[in-house]
DNA sequence: ATTTTATACATAAGAAAATTATGTATATTT
DNA sequence: AAATATACATAATTTTCTTATGTATAAAAT
């Protein structure tokens, strides 16, 4: 992904959550909703999403299935058991790191 | 440093928003004083300190002091100009990165 | 008294995760 | 007809970190 290097490391947690969410997706459509969600600021490259998601699914925490629409190949993603497991786990991580940034920023409201 | 990989690409900008605050800190002293904040949550490895340490006084970030205490050296640190303005770049990106994180966590909340 | 832990620095080898640069192909917009 | 958008992919390189070592002094524990 692009702009600041904080987001390095964040990417499949990323991934997950968006596909807790929405059940199924594709990649262009993450690169797309990501964007969207972010205003702007966060442009997942190609380079860095789809190793990503290969990698995941042979982790055995994401299922691919291939579709064609409009004459396009498109490959949905959706979590595995294990992958719906290992997010909640992720998300929690998350959370966490979230509230440790938060106090390195704003230590004041940490009292 | 160690955990969660969420933290990669995050270090320059503790290390500078610490130095901001304190005005000056050896090596050793950030590694402890995050420990502290994150409650032993994020443990800072010396492989990773020192040469980003190194790194951001050659890119005329920071600047060096040394000083023998107690018969044991230590290089304080701390922010040149160009470091303090650099600082509140990184800290607005630091902010709008977590408020990014945290829509993607709890998309809810952002209507 | 000796070993372990803490303090304080450093670097080299390797891994992980990204960027940048390409490549292919179809559909839509200008 | 050319440019942009959609949709995938990978290779080379860079960045950033982990792991493993190394040196040296001070304090605490056995």
């Amino acid at each position: 992904m692009k702009n600041s290097q904080l987001y390095k490391g964040s990417l499949n947690t990323i991934i997950m959550k968006l596909l807790e969410e929405k059940g199924r997706m594709y990649g262009y459509e993450i690169t797309q909703k990501v964007k969207e969600i972010t205003k702007g600021e966060l442009n997942i490259t190609e380079g860095a999403l789809y190793p990503a998601l290969h990698k995941l699914e042979a982790e055995g925490l994401l299922d691919v299935e291939l579709e064609k629409v409009d004459n396009r190949l498109r490959k949905y993603y959706k979590l595995t058991e294990k992958g719906t497991a290992e997010t909640v786990n992720r998300l929690a991580e998350l959370e966490e790191f979230i509230k440790n940034m938060q106090t390195i920023v704003n230590p004041k409201l940490s009292y």
